[in-house]
DNA sequence: GTAGGGTTAG
């Protein structure tokens, strides 16, 4: 050992040494970060294991960066083996790894994992910060649990942490989501009185909950009122406003607020893409569809699964299928997960193209992948099967379905009508009523109508009498 | 490492 080592300053030398570890590790931690930004995991571990090789010992940030990575690209399982390796490799998780495993949770919809997360958090001692509790509660929000969040929030001000601007934003998203717009607006109009903080994820938050409900002259009001602040609009607050314009038939005003968008450099990524090629898909211009399509790739954003169901959805309705189920690998060998919008898709493409035994078989599949019960997908073949005029084995798959609501409904009284057989449009439409569902108006007017040409008096009566009813029993 | 915008069916 060199004299100047030994010599008296042990301690120093040995700080400076772990001072340098610690540097290489941070920089190895930079490194790994902004290559999982840029979507490239699989260099992100090359260079993990590189690191190893040179001696170079990964920390919890690192981990924790490769766990986040995996989680958001291929879903929790991914994340958990992060969490595996690191454990294998000594170094113990922390109230980050926690938090980005619960946000991966949330992400796919698994609210009991979520919670199973959280309190295998407090199991090992780990103090959940309020980053753990706003991830739980946005998990829970998100898939349909509001009073359990609610709970969450309770739960959090007992523990004595306080809550920042992501707890209100996301209990303001969660009211939206939940149903309780107005209480959502009063909680609003009360963080601004109480100097809380508003920012313009508040004012996002706010106009896409109102657009989303169809108060679009609320909606209105909040983007004005955006507008008297300092806060500016960005690119989210635009898709918003867009998204809404093209779900209340002002094409031409979305597609002109995507341009000015594109014209002046603002779109960063691909959200605003994804919604413009649907909304031509919608309308039917494909060649449109196809140009936009070309320019999101062009665009060098990382393609995520929203932006392939997009493109699937697109080849689908082009009756392209062959190249549809192209892209569906190509995602999964992307490392992507297909999820409840690729299976939904998928079996639609099919059933519009008269595939009704492949679509059968896809809902096979999307059982045996262990996935959450998709009514979209069922709704679909309902629907395939009414227009077909194969209404009973369209009231078969129904009465197997474990939740219907008013697609499936719908679908099947206008196909019931369709065939004349308006004494059973009527007994489904009075199920319907009583299960807390709903029908289009047309739907409504279809088994009016033809009960009423038909002679069906006794029918008639009892539809009307069930329509006032739940008339008065809804909000 | 958490919050806001995008993708499916009548």
């Amino acid at each position: 050992m060199p004299a100047w080592y030994s010599k008296g300053s042990g301690a120093m030398a040995r700080g400076r040494g772990r001072g340098r570890w610690l540097l290489s590790t941070r920089l190895l931690n930079v490194c790994l970060a902004a290559l999982c930004r840029g979507g490239s995991l699989a260099l992100a571990e090359s260079v993990l294991v590189d690191a190893i090789r040179l001696g170079l010992p990964p920390d919890v940030v690192t981990y924790n960066t490769l766990l986040a990575a995996h989680c958001r690209a291929a879903g929790l399982e991914a994340g958990l083996a992060v969490m595996r390796r690191m454990r294998e490799a000594g170094v113990e998780p922390d109230a980050v790894t926690y938090n980005s495993l619960i946000a991966g949770a949330s992400r796919r919809g698994l609210p009991i994992h979520a919670l199973d997360l959280f309190d295998e958090m407090l199991q090992a001692g780990i103090a959940p910060d309020s980053w753990s509790y706003n991830a739980l509660m946005h998990c829970l929000f998100r898939s349909g649990h509001p009073e359990d969040a609610y709970g969450v929030f309770a739960d959090m001000a007992e523990k004595g942490i306080a809550p920042c601007s992501t707890t209100y934003n996301t209990l303001l998203d969660g009211m939206f989501r939940a149903g309780y717009a107005m209480n959502a607006y009063r909680m609003f109009r009360y963080l601004q009185r109480a100097g809380l903080p508003v920012g313009i994820v508040t004012y996002n938050t706010m106009i896409n909950g109102l657009c989303r409900l169809g108060k679009v002259g609320y909606a209105r009001m909040v983007l004005s009122e955006l507008g008297r602040t300092d806060h500016a609009p960005n690119v989210v607050t635009y898709t918003a406003v867009m998204k809404c314009c093209f779900r209340y038939g002002r094409f031409e005003q979305g597609l002109d607020t995507f341009l000015s968008l594109l014209d002046k450099g603002y779109i960063s990524d691909a959200f605003p893409y994804c919604t413009v090629i649907s909304a031509f898909v919608k309308k039917g211009r494909m060649e449109e569809a196809n140009t936009y399509c070309d320019l999101m790739i062009k665009n060098g954003s990382r393609l995520d699964s929203a932006c392939y169901n997009t493109l699937i959805h697109l080849r689908c309705q082009e009756g392209k299928l062959d190249d549809a189920f192209e892209l569906v690998s190509m995602m999964e060998d992307g490392g992507l997960e297909s999820d409840e919008y690729t299976f939904a898709i998928l079996v639609n493409g099919l059933c519009k193209m008269g595939h009704i035994e492949a679509a059968e078989k896809q809902l096979c599949y999307m059982e045996m992948r262990g996935m959450h019960y998709n009514v979209v997908a069922y709704n679909c073949l309902v629907d395939a099967l009414c227009k077909l005029q194969e209404v009973d084995a369209a009231i078969r798959l129904l009465q197997c379905m474990k939740l219907k609501d008013d697609f499936t409904y719908t679908s099947l009284v206008h196909g019931l009508c369709r065939v004349g057989r308006y004494h059973m449009a009527s007994k489904f439409l009075r199920i319907c009523l009583r299960e807390g569902n709903n029908v289009l108006a047309s739907a409504k007017r279809a088994v009016i109508a033809g009960l009423r040409s038909s002679g069906f008096k006794n029918d008639l009566r009892k539809v009307r009498v069930a329509l006032n009813m739940a008339k008065l029993l809804r909000p």
